[in-house]
DNA sequence: CTGTTAGCGCGTTCAT
DNA sequence: ATGAACGCGCTAACAG
């Protein structure tokens, strides 16, 4: 180690010199205790740390309590739009409770993810927030499925983000709810044949989206055929290509519906590429917020996603469990239709307009 | 708190007594100073925390050192895609080191950075990441330089993280070199006329780009004139109306260029609306990895800058400065020119063909 | 209500 | 090459 560290920080003991009292009193002052304190010492204390520019050393706090006021945060890919938007709602509510976060990407890898967690116990953290499905499974991923439980043996909270985890401690969006009203929207505007593009490989969330979607189908009492299936890539293009191969089968539909925002523009993409118009010929809707509503012209109907409150959430619900019992074990976060530009009525005469649609095909190119 | 924390992590003592050796023998070989200690006690020692399955209080050795492995990552908006990648890098290199990161996200405040920074400090951070621009200039942002000065002063080692920071320790691309790259490509294809797509509000990096760019085109001998300069707010939306406008006003070009991948996937969607075809009629490229690349249905040329790479090298430059002086104190990380499907050789008549422009636009709507 | 005392687990002299 | 002793800054009994 070169640089010499001048020694400027101030322990409780100068801030006790200071003020005329015992290190005790200091450090019930400045660590929660307050209430045991007299006001009129207790504003001595508090003055003398404000002079003096006290701050707390929070390894020798975390030293003596055995825990620290960090939360480690496990995500599967960093890069994943909606995560930003969790790990932003994490970020606030952690900050307003003064709690620091330490971000761990994991890269799916259940050997990975146990290694952080146990780096993150070294550090004692007070709890674990789990993003995305679970590491659960293979080898690794019961050996996982272990560190968890010892560390919430000792006290340490871990919280699942979604609707692929079996935490018991939990935040999540009702997917099968939001695939239901999705679904009663297109239904409301007419549409009564429906095509639903899953993305391959699917999760446990998206899957209950596309449940909740032909659940709400069903119940208006048309037969299950009315939604065909596809499955695409996760990707616009693969959006696209599912789309345009619908349309190459000669499918009947009126409404077409992405597992995810990406799927859906792709879609949107695809068939406006084939001179398709949207949505007076088909209508089009997804899920999650749409950043990429400008790139097709105008705005996606979509059912918000409110990450950033499953973030927030994921916080509040650690730390409920951290003192005391948490009001519930299971937080389930509200969504909202958006209606956009994308969705209208079905169009009178539902059929295809193949010859139509060659011509503009054939203009637009591609 | 309402949890019973079994005490069941091992200390150095217990592998001490397990071992038949000082738990001083025991933090040297643990802790670093394995090399003071007779191989024959080492291995025994080993094999004893081993067994036990030993894991280093970090807090306990924070507290004796006055320095964690903790590194602090400010960032403005976690959401930002490029920052992604970086945060991967420094991930990656980070988690090969033993350290763990905490993540801020500040909303280019520089108040919230700065109380951010105090916290880290209070957890005796090795050293602090600071990615994207500056959070000098106002009155917050000079309490912001104070706290890094106090803190780098105490042997905290600060980096910044692109071409906008004054940190003298720093990382960054060379955009300059970067701009002069793909004004070199265009001008070997044969363009002779550019438009140059900044966006509003601006960063140095980009500025830089736009340099280079110029640069290069003088370098040719040609006037600065030929180098159209429009400005755009930064979205796909931004790049397509700046596209369009730069047709509508009878702009003589025949390639464009974005300041950032996405004003240039603008760009070319508003060209392609507008019947225009790419790369036979207008060259497009920018600077960036584009994922969005599937959507324009080709890839674009780009000048890829690895952000991943600049993440990597944050944390090594900020472990070298750490032990030690690094060898250098700014890290300039080199990009590639990629050539996609958007750019290609000049047209021979670089004059516009407005009407054939006008036709197909009517015919693609919008 | 406040002060005294004793650790928390580890690094680090200083002896040996 | 190894061990004994002390301190890092703070919390948490226990007295008073």
């Amino acid at each position: 180690m070169a640089a010499v560290n001048k020694k400027t920080s101030r322990s409780i003991y100068e801030v006790a010199r200071a003020a005329g009292v015992s290190s005790s009193t200091v450090s019930r002052v400045l660590g929660g205790r307050a209430e045991l304190v007299a006001s009129a010492t207790r504003e001595r204390v508090m003055a003398a740390a404000q002079t003096l520019g006290y701050r707390p050393n929070r390894m020798a706090r975390g030293l003596a309590t055995g825990r620290s006021n960090i939360v480690g945060v496990l995500v599967h890919d960093i890069r994943n739009r909606q995560l930003a938007q969790v790990l932003r709602g994490i970020d606030q509510a952690a900050r307003q409770l003064g709690i620091l976060t330490m971000l761990c990407n994991t890269d799916y890898d259940a050997a990975r993810a146990t290694e952080y967690l146990a780096m993150l116990d070294d550090h004692q953290v007070a709890g674990v927030v789990l993003t995305g499905q679970d590491y659960a499974g293979k080898g690794d991923g019961s050996r996982f499925k272990e560190q968890i439980e010892r560390m919430t043996g000792r006290g340490i909270v871990a919280v699942g983000v979604g609707e692929s985890t079996s935490q018991a401690l939990r935040v999540s969006l009702h997917n099968r709810r939001l695939g239901r009203q999705l679904a009663d929207h297109l239904l409301d505007l007419g549409h009564r044949r429906f095509a639903f593009v899953r993305v391959e490989p699917s999760l446990r969330a998206l899957d209950n989206r596309e449940r909740g979607f032909r659940d709400a189908v069903a119940a208006r009492g048309l037969p299950a055929d009315r939604v065909v299936i596809r499955s695409a890539t996760r990707s616009l293009a693969g959006g696209a290509a599912a789309a345009v191969e619908l349309l190459d089968s000669g499918v009947d539909f009126t409404a077409v519906v992405g597992a995810t925002d990406e799927i859906a523009a792709g879609c949107h993409l695809g068939l406006t590429r084939r001179g398709i118009h949207v949505p007076q010929d088909v209508s089009i809707a997804g899920w999650g917020d749409s950043e990429m509503s400008d790139l097709l012209g105008h705005r996606l109907t979509t059912v918000e996603t409110p990450m950033f409150q499953l973030g927030v959430g994921a916080i509040h619900l650690l730390v409920q469990a951290l003192d005391g019992s948490p009001r519930r074990r299971h937080v389930v976060v509200d969504a909202e239709l958006v209606v956009g530009e994308s969705t209208g009525p079905a169009p009178a005469r539902p059929t295809k307009r193949r010859d139509g649609f060659r011509l503009a095909a054939q203009i637009n190119g591609r």
